[in-house]
DNA sequence: CACTTTAGTGCAAACGTTTGCGTAATTCAA
DNA sequence: TTGAATTACGCAAACGTTTGCACTAAAGTG
């Protein structure tokens, strides 16, 4: 019993003899009042027993809103996103959206192109979590008139809707607690620093440093050339080659800690004793590790659910001007992969 | 400059003072031959310069395909969806069609009402990656005329196109490893058997040990009430009261095996010394873990690629009598929570 | 009782496409 | 040059909804 055809407004009209209109408005929570209840009763019980759908297509046609929406992340193997859109998901089912996934692949190209594909499908709003300081996503949304807000990531210029965690805190409190243990020559592997969270997490480090009264000199900041595994063993590789007296380092990025943990062993380096390290999001399953790694704490799943309702909002209200920032606050994670600094007992130990 | 407008194909009509029905043939790769090569490309350059995009909503209207599909996973915080997820958008990407994803959280009831969600949004096929071997979305795609596909669980009732991996090939890798390793007394950690992997893998479990004439008592056997790590620790821990002789335990999932770990722990017990523990899956940073573990991989990109092609296949066709049934081979990768037994030199070693 | 108001329902247009069919203009064969 | 075949395009219907408006019948008002 193959139903290839489904059943339509016009069914219900016709079987209970009546308006497909009166139908309409009798499914509508909305218009069903205009409706003797009886009617109401009536149709949606044989709505149930038919198995009506609305068609969603139609419905979109008719009335502009396709009740969906799209979401940019770079990269769905990056494990701190699948919670982010986790919390997106768990507020647009409430209100009977759901979401389009895509990827920008940390490419501003594909990105663009990606939100054009998902403003042709007729999505209500976009949810950007892959955005470059610079970026031309923002424009486009405007140009087209459609909701955007950022997330994790945010743009220079700053008249659009953005939710992200306080970095420059999470990046205090990393230092700070590298202070206590008694390191002073402390590295940074930063990321690239067309990534906000990049530029922003580098700067809150030489800040907080410089409030300490510690000038950081250039050769202790390397830059990788992505938020990856890779590219930080490659970038841990060139810090460790010009600071063979750094005691420490943080990294942007919980990736790139672990790419900083495998170039450490190249060089028979053992972390935390020759060299702490602390990343940054706390990724899942890091308490499984070798090294479980200190880390910043950022609330994945809430930022998600912020960024939702913040689109929600502005998909309703209509005010695309308005814009708004929520902070979230981060917290650091102390594991296994800080320790106190050891005093040397000579200058170099070369192993 | 906010165009709340979108421009439509009449639009485009009245500016070149043509026929909708000339640019939506123009337009249209395939009933562009129709049209005079020189109409086509002046429709297709003021197409461009006007930023025409095509109504989704209007298109699927007319012609019955939204060119979407969606796909059903448990839950995305099992690390090993997402890169089945990728390779099903990889191949879905290069036809044009997006993905909605959804989640049943191991719960049929939700499953189904998903499913329901997904049709109404009229998606033109299923991928369905968490199935009971008793699953009533089958028969509610069926019912409806909607293409379906089975990704990694299958049902038990065979007619219905499926992606799987040969599980029980898996099983028997794990277990002649561990027999080669000399292990004899090897337990089980199955998972809840309304889930066919879970049951493939247990009967394939004692199969295998059948075959190397090893009878394996029931006490051996002890099953999780989920595919989760809380479960597999749950498990373990009656496993361990009841099997103090046991050498290696088969876990049905890395996520059990994790769990296994830390019940190990809380019996203060060791692996691999005391006991060896196989996962199944390979799930991502495993190679980071304190001690590694010995999992079966299964091909998860190649899974959604395949499941992908499938469902495209069936789409178009419009066939769905057929099925098909594609098989993968995993393979094991032996890492450190596997080690040779060490006779026991007394009876029991009560730490 | 005659009237205005109100409640309940039907009619038809519209959303932006696609496509079968008709038709005018062009080409071809003879 | 004439008729048939072909090419290129326009006309209009249809997909399944929603919604402003018109309409009927009942209820309220004086």
């Amino acid at each position: 019993m193959v139903h290839r055809k489904r059943v339509t407004l016009r069914d219900l009209a016709e079987h209970l003899n009546i308006n497909t209109s009166t139908v309409s408005r009798a499914l509508s929570e909305k218009s069903s009042e205009m409706i003797s209840p009886d009617v109401v009763k009536r149709v949606r019980k044989a709505a149930r027993e038919m198995g009506y759908k609305q068609n969603a297509a139609a419905y979109a046609l008719k009335v502009g809103s396709t009740k969906t929406i799209g979401m940019i992340i770079p990269d769905l193997m990056n494990p701190v996103f699948p919670p982010i859109i986790r919390g997106i998901q768990s507020v647009l089912d409430q209100y009977g959206y759901t979401a389009f996934l895509a990827y920008s692949q940390n490419n501003e190209g594909t990105a663009h192109t990606e939100v054009e594909r998902l403003i042709s499908r007729g999505v209500d709003g976009i949810i950007y979590a892959a955005a470059f300081r610079k970026d031309s996503v923002v424009e486009l949304c405007k140009s087209q008139g459609v909701p955007l807000v950022l997330v994790n990531r945010v743009v220079d210029q700053g008249d659009v809707d953005t939710v992200k965690v306080d970095d420059s805190l999470g990046i205090k409190m990393a230092v700070d607690h590298l202070l206590e243990l008694g390191h002073r020559k402390i590295g940074f592997i930063a990321g690239p620093k067309d990534i906000s969270v990049s530029y922003i997490r580098l700067r809150a480090f030489t800040r907080t440093m410089a409030e300490h009264d510690l000038e950081v000199e250039p050769h202790r900041i390397v830059e990788a050339h992505a938020l990856s595994e890779a590219a930080g063993t490659q970038a841990m590789s060139v810090f460790l080659g010009q600071n063979p007296d750094a005691t420490a380092v943080i990294a942007s990025n919980d990736l790139i800690a672990l790419g900083c943990f495998t170039a450490l062993k190249q060089f028979g380096y053992s972390c935390p004793k020759r060299l702490s390290i602390v990343g940054f999001n706390n990724m899942p399953y890091l308490d499984w590790f070798a090294t479980p790694l200190t880390t910043v704490s950022i609330p994945h799943f809430q930022m998600g659910e912020r960024a939702a309702e913040l689109l929600l909002k502005r998909i309703k209200s209509e005010n695309l001007d308005y814009n708004e920032e929520v902070l979230l606050k981060p917290k650091l994670v102390i594991r296994d992969s800080t320790a106190p600094v050891i005093r040397p007992k000579q200058k170099s130990d070369a192993t």
